[in-house]
RNA sequence: GGGCGCGUAGCUCAAUGGCAGAGCAGCGGCCUUUUAAGCCGUUUGUUGAGGGUUCGAUCCCCUCCGCGCUCACCA
């Protein structure tokens, strides 16, 4: 049974009396002639021709101010706000009345009536009749916004507490329209994404989420269990592994928009299920993709933002074609001191990373190419503010990524940088059957110790790549940092409608 | 998982080892052009939960829960 509160227990005893009186607190229908803007922009041009605005306004009370035989309030709608100018004259005394005792902030209501210019210049319709449209029965935290002389506005009391906002997201957006404002953009960025994608020729597909076995990234998944099956499913970590499948099938350009799983950490950057992009590209290599890459969020920015000038954090970031190539041993070099190169085993790194900086500790069982990456984070990564593509990684953290032609221990990947973090991760695939078995065996070492991150071997995946794989591009995007970067939004649960929150109680 | 911090009314926030407060919201009035409307009056709390110290704990101590920041993890 629900516990109600006193303030709830006022506006259920409200929502009786209304029943009593005949009017259903829940009607079936409503009735919408005008948004709140269309309303107000039809008024202000027929009002130079004294010509009359009727609408019916539809919305959430958001404002109310009763003043005896007056009343007014303000509603939300889809498009804005809007002004209720209510009068005893019009809808008469005791319909006043029941506006001012029955009515509450965050009832839906309906109205209509006719347009109007107040004494102090706003737009207001002007109320003849009125119903309500849906009771609130519990109050929406009580933000009320302030607009100053400049015209800015200022809210006060408004819902600020991180974890009520994330766990209650509809009492957010209900009474925090930039909240509105940031998923609407959410929203723009993936269907600019698709809309480019598609303009180039990629086939969107859907592979599966459930999988037997998991695969084409470094990450714990979740376990489920399939009954009738008897046997244990996992939820996808990435779609790497079927996409390529899709490419033996010889279709030539595919890409997937959805959800990858990771049991892993939450953090500022890390939700457990987040939105992943990844395409896949028959016969280009990964500097063809990387020239993909700067179009694709350069015209992503331009569609949502119009331009591709943007504010993260303190940094002005342009993301205008072309990004900067940074060769990532170049880019250490530069940055730690230390060529990666001089360095072949990871015994030799360790040495020279303690020689060169002695207050620095990475992990002393690090193997070479996490000792490389230790350096990226540690020193080039933070420098990486304007949009930049690190390239050519080392073999041993790229299991699914060609080599370069002549150098067996480097290969053909990039990641994209902006504003100091990874958006985005691109390698020359790998298709030899036979190369790509004994890099999974030799994965399949690593991982043996490691004992919590073994990974599976997909033999379904390296029959698919016998039968044949073109040489190919692909590539992965985080949609949500991708967000996040172009929203300005310092922590993923800002872009996300409901991030994964510990149950209640 | 580790470290640090936070949790007080519906919302935003104050305060104190000795009756727990303000503004807004709510409730009762007044008010026919207001817009954080105003004025008069008024209600509201398991101070996150449990335990301990104390004559007395919201405050001090312990445990737990939740959140935030941070580190680790995350090719």
């Amino acid at each position: 049974m629900t516990d109600y509160t006193q303030l709830e227990k006022v506006r259920l005893q409200k929502l009786e009396e209304l029943r009593a009186e005949g009017v259903e607190p829940f009607p079936t229908r409503a009735k919408r002639t005008h948004l709140s803007a269309e309303a107000i922009a039809e008024f202000e041009s027929a009002e130079k021709e004294n010509k009359e605005v009727k609408a019916t306004l539809a919305g959430r009370i958001r404002a109310m101010r009763t003043m005896g035989k007056i009343s007014f309030a303000h509603i939300e709608d889809g498009a804005g706000k809007a002004q209720l100018f209510f009068r005893a004259n019009e809808v008469g005394k005791e319909r006043l009345d029941l506006f001012n005792k029955m009515f509450d902030l965050g009832d839906f209501i309906q109205a209509e009536g006719v347009m109007f210019r107040t004494k102090s210049g706003e737009v207001t319709l002007h109320v003849h009749d009125f119903h309500l449209l849906a009771k609130s029965v519990s109050p929406l935290p009580a933000a009320k916004d302030e607009t100053l002389e400049d015209g800015t506005v200022v809210r006060h009391a408004a819902l600020e507490h991180p974890e009520l906002r994330a766990r209650q997201r509809y009492a957010d957006l209900a009474v925090n329209p930039d909240v509105r404002e940031t998923f609407r953009k959410r929203a723009g960025i993936i269907k600019s994404l698709r809309e480019f994608l598609d303009g180039k020729g990629f086939l969107e597909v859907e592979t599966p989420i459930l999988q037997p076995l998991y695969g084409g990234a470094a990450a714990r998944p979740f376990v489920t269990h399939h009954n009738e099956l008897e046997q244990d499913m996992y939820l996808r970590i990435s779609f790497e592994l079927y996409l390529k499948r899709l490419l033996v099938g010889n279709l030539e350009k595919v890409y997937e928009i959805g959800r990858d799983f990771r049991n892993e950490g939450v953090s500022f950057k890390h939700n457990p299920e987040f939105t992943q992009l990844e395409f896949y590209w028959a016969y280009a290599d990964y500097l063809q993709v990387m020239e993909l890459t700067e179009q694709m969020v350069s015209f992503t920015a331009q569609q949502v933002l119009g331009t591709m000038k943007i504010k993260y954090k303190e940094n002005e970031i342009d993301l205008t074609p072309p990004w900067k190539r940074l060769e990532m041993r170049e880019g250490i070099k530069q940055t730690s001191g230390i060529d990666i190169a001089e360095y072949t085993s990871a015994e030799e790194l360790h040495k020279a990373i303690r020689a060169k900086h002695p207050n620095k500790t990475p992990d002393p069982k690090a193997t070479r190419g996490k000792l490389i990456d230790f350096l990226l984070s540690e020193f080039l990564e933070p420098t990486l503010i304007q949009p930049t593509f690190l390239y050519n990684y080392p073999r041993d953290i790229s299991p699914l990524a060609k080599s370069i032609p002549n150098d067996a221990l480097t290969v053909e990947r990039f990641e994209g940088y902006v504003a100091g973090f990874e958006l985005c991760n691109a390698f020359t695939e790998l298709n030899d059957p036979l190369d790509q078995e004994s890099r999974f065996l030799e994965m399949g070492r690593d991982y043996a110790e490691g004992d919590d991150e073994k990974h599976p071997l997909d033999e379904d995946y390296l029959r698919a790549m016998r039968y044949g794989m073109p040489p190919n591009g692909g590539f992965g995007m985080g949609v949500d940092r991708l967000a996040m970067l172009l929203l300005d939004k310092h922590s993923i649960r800002e872009v996300l409608l409901f991030p994964a929150l510990r149950k209640e109680e």
